[in-house]
RNA sequence: GGUCCCGUAGCUCAGUUGGAUAGAGCAACAGCCUUCUAAGCUGUGGGUCGCGCGUUCGAGUCGCGCCGGGAUCACCA
């Protein structure tokens, strides 16, 4: 990096020049300004009261000092405090070359066999997946590939939360009223069909408590003694103690679930290496609410309940075990949380889950702590924002939800009719051009989520559907097919005019330039991501490059009259630009096409 | 009420560890296909960076206090 020689040089100047050892950490390097010549820009402020003489003349002496000592450096140029450096040609050509040769640029070759473990998705298996799900399950797999690039060990899982209260609530509705339907009965996606029992069972509980209020029960006292509802809790019961029915339902409906959940992923694209379930875990946490009974730091209540005072954390007292003996959610993280680190000893486990539930990882990392788990600072809770609708956030029971699978339809559809329309089905057989809409569809799906900062929320506005123009996934899926189409019509591969590519007598267009800067800073960019666990950077960063070269195609011919040796560079240059953006696509998870 | 997050153009979002006159896209308007894909490119208009005080040579960025919005504090997950 040549910011690091910038540095050291200037480190060394100011010994020479006005004999002071300085640090590193306040040298200031950054970008000049597109208004003003230049590459790169160091500040000189913080450096003042070391030369103590003004900023004019500690850059103009700075900047000779570097002309001098610096061969990268071609001239400098000082404004006000600045001291604007114009690197030479030639080093942005020889970055060019060794990038271009390597094909795993942008990638840490060091790599680090420590595992880090990244949960995302994480379903609930009552009801089918919607738009907030598809924000996680983005993230999740963008993250991990964000990880590996940086050379991580990256393990995706995926924890079925496949017990519970919630499940009990759709067997029991459809052990009432399904009739034995099926999903090829009832010709529906499993997870869908366990949803609208989930649902049912919402309904016909609110009609009992209705019922009850009517007949002078308070609020709370109907919602607690519903039938329905103490049916269900029944239920859950049974299910904790094994009974062999209940069991065989609930193996029947999660696997409804689960099969139509595996539809969603792979169409979506997202995979994991291992899938933990939640019925299989969550005894070993009550194990563990043991071991903490014994060792004094929880206490039981009358009713049998057991809890954990948090009140000196600044938290307050936290359930871990109902009354009747089963178990809450945070009881099966921590067995679960136990079990991975057991398993892998990670040097990180990173949960993909939503804002709501940072208070649960801060009890989760509290309650490790006083169970003398001194490991519990690996967790990390990438909390993300909520997706949230014109009318506010989504809601599974108020059927306020945007679908996953709905969701994808509708990309797909657009993705279709926008080609039709632009009259670019010529030449495609009809196989193609599913896949060619489906790649179109999920890029432009998957580039508005994921350009957003994962945490902040970010609204979702289900009347105007997502953009194709601009900066979008589609943008950028089309600036790839337009640097392959340029090959096609050049009649050969890159590889051959790379054999061929002679540098000596190129002289860099500006907009040349430019790309070739934007390439350069793509390692830091993938690393910034993988520290900051951020596809956004990632997204921006392709859109930034894309919209370059963009420019750059408008008016710059690139094979065309121009002669060989210009030629080829300028090939080699859209080649690269396109290896970037294929990459950093496939970082978030988007694919390419030849053409569109 | 306690804790946490957010507030940047009409809308959706960027804005590196504090640096130069705060940027994109959409929407609006005006242009550009006889040359490699016009899902593109060029230009115009649009801002009290929620408000105030402070730290600093310098604050959208850091600190404190307000205002506004959201999340959470369940024998829900």
């Amino acid at each position: 990096m040549i910011e690091d020689r910038i540095t050291q040089i200037t480190i060394e100047g100011f010994k020479n020049l006005y004999n002071h050892d300085i640090n590193p950490g306040i040298i200031q390097i950054g970008k000049t300004n597109p208004e003003f010549r230049g590459d790169f820009t160091v500040v000189v402020f913080p450096l003042l009261r070391f030369s103590k003489k003004s900023p004019q003349i500690t850059a103009e002496e700075l900047g000779n000092y570097l002309l001098s000592n610096l061969t990268e450096l071609e001239s400098f140029e000082v404004i006000k405090g600045f001291l604007n450096l114009l690197i030479k040609d030639k080093y942005w050509i020889d970055f060019f070359m060794t990038g271009v040769n390597d094909i795993e640029f942008g990638i840490q070759k060091i790599k680090d066999t420590t595992p880090v473990i990244v949960e995302y998705s994480s379903p609930n298996t009552n009801k089918p997946l919607h738009l907030g799900h598809i924000r996680n399950n983005l993230l999740g797999y963008s993250i991990a590939e964000i990880l590996k690039a940086n050379g991580k060990n990256a393990i995706k899982i995926n924890l079925i939360n496949d017990r519970g209260i919630h499940i009990c609530k759709s067997m029991l509705a459809w052990m009432k009223w399904g009739g034995g339907e099926t999903p090829v009965s009832a010709d529906m996606k499993g997870d869908h069909l366990v949803g609208k029992y989930y649902v049912l069972f919402d309904q016909k509980l609110k009609e009992e408590i209705t019922g009850l209020v009517e007949k002078g029960y308070s609020k709370e006292d109907a919602s607690n003694q519903a039938p329905l509802m103490k049916e269900a809790q029944e239920l859950l019961q049974k299910w904790e103690n094994d009974d062999n029915e209940v069991r065989k339902i609930w193996h029947l409906m999660n696997g409804w679930a689960l099969e139509g959940f595996d539809r969603t992923y792979k169409r979506l694209g997202v995979d994991f290496n291992k899938f933990d379930y939640e019925s299989d875990l969550y005894l070993l946490g009550k194990k563990l609410i043991n071991e903490g009974l014994n060792k004094g730091v929880f206490f039981k209540k009358d009713d049998g309940s057991v809890w954990v005072d948090l009140t000196g954390d600044g938290l307050d007292e936290k359930l871990l075990l109902r009354g009747d003996g089963t178990s809450v959610y945070i009881t099966q993280d921590i067995g679960t949380a136990e079990t991975r680190y057991n398993d892998h000893k990670p040097a990180k486990m990173i949960y993909i889950v939503g804002n709501e539930q940072i208070y649960h990882f801060d009890v989760l990392k509290k309650i490790l702590k006083k169970l003398g788990r001194v490991w519990y600072e690996i967790i990390f809770h990438l909390s993300y924002g909520m997706v949230e609708l014109p009318q506010g956030r989504m809601k599974s029971r108020e059927g306020t939800v945007v679908d996953a699978d709905d969701m994808m339809d509708e990309m797909f559809l657009t993705a279709k009719k926008t080609t039709e329309e632009l009259g670019k089905i010529e030449n495609f057989t009809s196989g193609e051009l599913e896949e060619l809409y489906a790649i179109i569809g999920l890029g432009a799906l998957k580039y508005y989520i994921l350009k957003v900062d994962p945490k902040k929320n970010m609204l979702f506005n289900p009347e105007e559907s997502i953009d194709f123009n601009g900066n979008t996934g589609p943008f950028i899926l089309y600036t790839y097919a337009r640097i392959r189409s340029i090959f096609r019509k050049a009649g050969q591969e890159p590889e051959d005019f790379l054999k061929i590519l002679d540098l000596n007598k190129i002289s860099l267009l500006e907009s040349e330039k430019e790309i070739i800067k934007i390439i350069y800073q793509y390692p830091q960019v993938v690393k910034n991501a993988g520290e900051s666990l951020s596809p956004a950077l990632i997204a921006n960063y392709c859109y930034e490059l894309s919209k370059s070269f963009n420019h750059y195609y408008q008016d710059t011919p690139i094979f065309k009259r121009v002669d060989g040796d210009t030629a080829n560079f300028r090939l080699i240059l859209s080649w690269f630009t396109g290896r970037i953006i294929k990459h950093s696509a496939g970082l978030l998870g988007i694919q390419v096409p030849e053409r569109m």
